[in-house]
RNA sequence: GGUUUCGUGGCCGAGCGGCUAGGCAGAGGUCUGCAAAACCUUUUACAGCGGUUCGAAUCCGCUCGAAACCUCCA
């Protein structure tokens, strides 16, 4: 059995994750700006960590994940127009800051539980931190790394570099930010081009403004999540996750800010997804390519050729491993869309196999969502291994079938230890599925595989499919008339089958599909059926 | 310009020195009232040029191409 390994963007390595405190992880992730609706490009940190999270959970650690709301609008940079993002919209939309703020948080919302992401266990406001954050901001003036100008407070990059590593996790090198770090109006406030602001003095104009220590004004850049990661998670913490695009500057200010208030770096493992590009480029509010994530799943969009599920979408993201780009397009969405399709229908398949005895009622799925939240009790997954789970059964039928079902089955946590490589994971399922899908239409026998196996195959599409990678059938929760209604007109077309009156059977047949309930029949005279 | 990363078959993508990745699409077959699905078989790869090695998609160098960051951005 293999050990949970990362890669830290931090010292570029693949590392073995050792919690701080064992049994337990604390997790901060960048989280939403709800000054606009979310794009596709959103849904990767989301999918990304909470697949992450869920995987933890797996392992039978106790997680506190926190993500946070930026609500508090990171200015524009000054020299555009010197105003705070979202009360500036807020003045176009004619609304107030907050109601907009709520307005899309409610939207982001909706969209991460479409997507079936858990809630994270705390998830603060940058609104309602303020006063952690001037606490954490005067901390940095007493250490001496902050001045204040104008009712401004700045960060002193070449201070903070003259005593510790300023640049280590974006590669990045002072002297080279010296000269490229862009020429930007109203400069003139900071000791050097390279500082960042810690709090700024908000123009008569700017809505969203607080007290503070040096006048009204409102929070910088980066200084939200330095505050509210040491707050909830501590000085020191496990993992922090964002885009790689937050790699410079935001999490390298926050590794400075924290590092001069709590002498320490905040987190030991740095996690960073790759973008989702679009024809190659980043998807992203400044490059005008974005498509919404109401778009997708109405289709409303005209580089959509159709409507892509929550589901679908997040099936594209796992087939990729997080770090690398993955690269939009309507045939590769459609593919996904198949693919998870046929996984599916053999996890359904595999609900209804007969098992270990003890694998109990196995037939009445239980609907998604009530689902253990982790199957660690049952030591299938647990990190010591098993050898009795391991071993080929002696009931088996074919010994070799057997043999070669529960390695692959082992390697499904090999993989996903392996830097969370769910590319590798969804391979090997659908290595299964022929398997799967032969013993149910008997070319291969029922007992080739031994009940234990069969359970255990059951038990880690469920864990895995479910359980970590957050899938979940899409028409699960349909309302029990529906499915009593489709039954009834299965029997009947059943019986007009046996008197050979096929017009009357596909007549159900086909008005059945154009409502999107897809009738198959099966070998052995039954009827299985699946909504699309 | 600087820093970092990447270039895999029709499409998407794994791969970290030797062993068929996988999905989708395509072709042939089995099954079937028809349809769909399923199952079996199967075609097309590693940007280019050198080098290291018994052996390279995988390591090194160069060339070409692309991207991210340096500016709000997942």
């Amino acid at each position: 059995m293999s050990v949970l390994k990362v890669h830290n963007s931090y010292t570029r390595q693949k590392e073995v994750f050792i919690p701080l405190v064992p049994g337990h992880v604390g997790m901060y992730v960048c989280g939403p700006t709800v000054s606009g609706e979310s794009h596709l490009g959103h849904a990767r940190p989301f999918i990304t960590f909470d697949f992450i999270y869920r995987y933890l959970l797996h392992l039978g650690y106790k997680v506190r994940y926190v993500r946070n709301i930026t609500d508090a609008g990171h200015f524009e940079e000054e020299g555009r127009d010197g105003e705070d993002k979202i009360s500036n919209k807020a003045v176009l939309e004619k609304l107030e800051p907050m109601e907009l703020v709520q307005k899309y948080t409610n939207l982001f919302h909706w969209a991460m539980h479409k997507f079936n992401n858990l809630d994270p266990s705390i998830e603060p406001t940058a609104t309602g931190h303020i006063v952690e954050q001037i606490s954490m901001i005067e901390t940095i003036i007493k250490e001496g790394y902050a001045y204040v100008v104008n009712g401004s407070v700045y960060f002193d990059v070449l201070k903070y570099a003259a005593h510790y590593p300023y640049g280590k996790l974006s590669g990045r090198i002072l002297d080279d930010l010296l000269q490229t770090t862009r020429d930007l109006d109203g400069q003139d406030e900071k000791h050097n081009r390279q500082d960042f602001a810690l709090w700024k003095a908000a123009p008569p104009e700017h809505i969203m403004r607080w007290h503070s220590p040096w006048g009204e004004g409102f929070p910088g850049w980066h200084i939200e999540c330095s505050a509210m990661s040491t707050k909830y998670l501590g000085a020191e913490f496990d993992i922090h996750g964002g885009g790689m695009d937050l790699q410079f500057p935001h999490h390298e200010s926050e590794i400075a800010q924290s590092t001069v208030c709590n002498h320490h770096i905040p987190a030991r493992y740095w996690l960073h997804n790759n973008m989702i590009t679009l024809n190659g480029k980043k998807m992203g509010k400044s490059y005008g390519n974005q498509i919404r994530l109401t778009e997708m799943f109405s289709g409303n969009h005209p580089l959509l050729q159709q409507a892509y599920s929550p589901m679908t979408i997040r099936f594209f993201i796992l087939q990729t491993h997080y770090r690398s780009t993955l690269d939009f397009s309507n045939d590769a969405l459609q593919a996904a869309e198949k693919g998870l399709k046929r996984l599916w229908e053999a996890y359904e398949i595999l609900k209804k196999l007969a098992g270990d005895p003890a694998a109990g009622n196995s037939t009445g799925a239980a609907p998604p969502g009530t689902s253990a939240p982790s199957s660690i009790a049952a030591g299938l997954a647990a990190t010591t291994p098993d050898p009795a789970a391991t071993a080929p059964s002696s009931t088996a039928a074919d010994p070799a079938l057997d043999d070669k079902v529960r390695r692959q089955l082992s390697s499904l946590d090999d993989f996903m230890n392996d830097d969370f490589n769910t590319a590798k994971v969804l391979a090997t399922l659908f290595d299964l599925v022929p398997t799967v899908n032969s013993l149910k239409s008997g070319l291969i026998a029922q007992n080739a595989l031994s009940p234990a196996t069969i359970a255990l195959v059951r038990q880690y599409f469920t864990d895995y499919l479910e359980n970590i990678l957050g899938l979940k059938g899409e028409f699960g929760d349909e309302d029990h008339k529906l499915t009593g209604v489709v039954d009834l007109l299965i029997d009947i077309r059943r019986d007009a089958r046996s008197r050979k009156d096929y017009a009357t059977s596909d007549k159900i047949r086909n008005q059945l599909q154009q409502l999107g309930i897809v009738l198959k029949d099966e070998k052995d005279g039954g009827v299985s059926y699946s909504f699309s």
